[in-house]
DNA sequence: CATGAAGCCTGACTTTAGTCAGCGATATGG
DNA sequence: CCATATCGCTGACTAAAGTCAGGCTTCATG
C-alpha cells in the first residue's frame, strides 16, 4: 500500500476527528457530562432498550446503569419493563420524559447548529464539495467497517440474511422463488468441517452474507452471496467472495463453483469481475441459468 | 441553508468522529492514558516548548505540568531549560529520551496501522476515491476553522503577516516593491475608531490579514488584503474582504474602495467577483494599475 | 421444577481528567 | 532597581469515567 495515501489518510484522521471530534463533544455537552449527554441522545424520542444502549455506546453495564439512574434523577428518562406482549420481562426500555424530550430537541439542535457552523464559512459552491466529499468519506468509511466473519447458520442474524435472501430472490425472479422446489442446503453443510457461513456486520448489525459446501471430490460450492441493499456498491460483495474462496483455498479446495439466476445481472457481473468464467449445469436447480467456477490458487 | 446540506454533515461527523475518532485514540493510547499518549506524540523527536505544548493540546498548566512529570518518571521525556544563547530562562523544553523515541516511533507506527486497516478493505479504486474525498474534506474543513477577527497592527502577529505580505508584492511587482515608494500606512489608522486590521488565524497561527481605513469623508480604503500560500483557493480572502466590509458598514460608511497591482491577477479577479467596479484612480499610489469601488448596503 | 444463563442492578472501588490558588524564578518597562 | 507580568511548578481539590464482584429477577431447557 502507497505511503502517499497511507499518509493522506493520517492527515485527515488527525485533522477530522481531532478538531471536528472535539468540538462535537463540546456542542453536545450542555450542563450535563458528556457520557449522559450521549445516552440522552442515543436513547431517541422512540426510547431503546438497555441492552441496544449498552453495545451502540461501548459502556460497562454498571457505568450505563448509573447513568440512567443519573437521568432518572433529573425527570429526563424512564426505565421500565418491556411492556411488549410475550417480551422478556428481563430486558428493560429506556425512554424520555417530556422534559427528557425537549433536552433531547435541544440537542438535536445544537448538533444542526455545529453543522451549520461548518458549512456558515463557505461559499455555495464550496459547500456543495464539501459535502459530497463528506458523502463520499462516509460511504467508503462504512464499507470498510464492515466485518465479514464465520458465524453459525442457526444464528438469528444469520437467518433474518437468509431470509432477506429469499425474499429478494422471491422479488426478482421471474416466476417468483419457492424454497422447496430449489436445491436444499442444510444448516449442517455450512458448519465447519463440511463448509461455513460467513456473516457481514456493520456495528453489529448484519448486512450480508455468503455461504461455502465443501463437497468431497468436487469443487467447492459457493451459495447464499447477499449484501443488504443499503451497503451496496461498496465492494462489500466482492469481499464476501473472496473470504469464502480463502475459507475453501485454506482446506485445500483448487475450485469453486456456483449458480446463479440470469435476473441477477449485477452478481452475474461481479462474478466475471471476479475471475469466475461460465461452465456447464453442473447441477439440476430449477432456478439457475447460469453456471460458473474459478479455479483457486492454492 | 438547506436542511439536505445540514443533515450530510450530521451523518458525516457522526459516522467520522464517533468511529474513526475512538477508534484512533484507541491505537494511540497503549498502555497509557491517553492524555500522556498524546503529549508524548505532540513532543515529538524534535523536542518542543512547554508553552507550545499547552497550547497546541489546549492543557491547562497544572494537567500539562503533571502529564509531564509522569511521563518522565517513566523515562520517556527529559525536560529542560531552554539553553539557546539569549533564549528566555523561564521556557522550558521537553526533549524525548531514547526510550521516549522508542515508544514515539510505535505510535508513529500504530497510526499507520490504523490508517492502513481503513483502507485495507477497499479495492484499489475505491481507495483512490477515499483518499480523494478525504483530502477535499480536509482541505475545505481547514478552511471553515480559520477565525477572522481584529488585532492589533503591533502584535508579532500581524507583523508577520504584513511582512509576508510585502515579500510576496516584492516578488510579483514588476521591478519590485519599495516600501517607502508606497503610499504609507500608520498603525494608527488601522486602530479603531480611525479603522481596523482584520488577522485569520488557523490553529493560532496566523495565515491571512486585511486592514480598512475610515477616512472622513471618503469611501473607507483597503489595504493589505493577504492569504498565506498554504490555505488558497479556500475563499478566505473572500471572507476577509466581507468582514473588512462589513466592519465600514458598520460604522456607517457606504462604499469601499482599493487600489492594485495589474499582476495580482487573482485579487482583481476576486474584486471583481465579490461586486467591486473599477473607477478611475483616487490616489497617486505608485504600484497601482487598477482601482476599485464597491457601494456597501447600509 | 431444578439449573444455569442472561439482563439489569448496586456497592465499592481506581484511574483519568481537569480546576484553581499560590509560589519561586525570570523577564521587562519605567 | 522596583513593580509587574510571565512561565512553569506544586498542593489540594472535584468531577467524570470506568472496573469488578456480587445479587436479584426472569427466561430457557432438560
Amino acid at each position: 500500500m502507497e505511503a502517499e495515501l497511507i499518509a493522506a489518510v493520517r492527515r485527515f484522521n488527525r485533522t477530522v476527528t481531532q478538531r471536528v471530534g472535539a468540538l462535537d463533544d463540546e456542542y453536545m455537552a450542555r450542563a450535563r457530562p458528556l457520557a449522559q449527554a450521549r445516552l440522552l441522545w442515543e436513547i431517541g424520542p422512540g426510547g431503546a432498550e438497555v441492552a441496544a444502549l449498552r453495545s451502540r455506546l461501548g459502556l460497562d453495564s454498571g457505568h450505563l446503569s448509573r447513568l440512567l439512574r443519573a437521568l432518572e434523577g433529573d425527570g429526563l428518562v424512564a426505565v421500565g419493563p418491556s411492556e411488549q406482549a410475550g417480551g422478556d420481562g428481563r430486558v428493560r426500555i429506556a425512554t424520555l420524559t417530556g422534559a427528557g424530550r425537549a433536552e433531547w430537541a435541544e440537542l438535536d439542535e445544537r448538533s444542526d447548529g455545529f453543522a451549520r457552523s461548518i458549512l456558515a464559512p463557505l461559499t455555495g459552491r464550496r459547500r456543495e464539495r464539501l459535502v459530497a466529499a463528506m458523502a463520499e468519506v462516509e460511504r467508503l468509511l462504512v464499507a470498510s467497517m464492515a466485518l465479514i466473519g464465520p458465524c453459525p447458520p442457526g444464528d438469528p442474524r444469520a437467518r433474518a440474511c437468509v431470509r432477506a435472501y429469499a425474499r429478494e430472490v422471491a422479488r426478482r425472479f421471474d416466476g417468483g422463488f419457492d424454497p422447496a422446489r430449489s436445491n436444499p442446503v442444510r444448516d449442517e453443510e455450512l458448519v465447519p468441517p463440511a463448509g461455513v457461513f460467513l456473516l457481514a456486520t456493520l456495528n453489529a448489525e448484519p448486512v450480508g452474507c455468503g455461504a461455502v459446501k465443501l463437497h468431497r471430490g468436487a469443487p467447492a460450492e459457493i451459495k447464499r452471496v447477499w449484501v443488504a441493499d443499503a451497503v451496496r456498491g461498496l465492494g462489500l460483495g466482492r469481499r464476501m467472495l473472496s473470504e469464502l474462496e480463502r475459507y475453501a483455498a485454506g482446506r485445500g479446495w483448487t475450485a469453486v463453483r456456483l449458480d446463479t439466476n440470469r435476473n441477477l445481472t449485477e452478481a452475474i457481473a461481479m462474478y466475471r469481475a471476479a475471475g469466475y468464467r461460465e461452465i456447464e449445469a453442473y447441477n439440476a436447480e430449477p432456478y439457475a441459468h447460469h453456471w460458473f467456477e474459478k479455479r483457486l490458487a492454492p
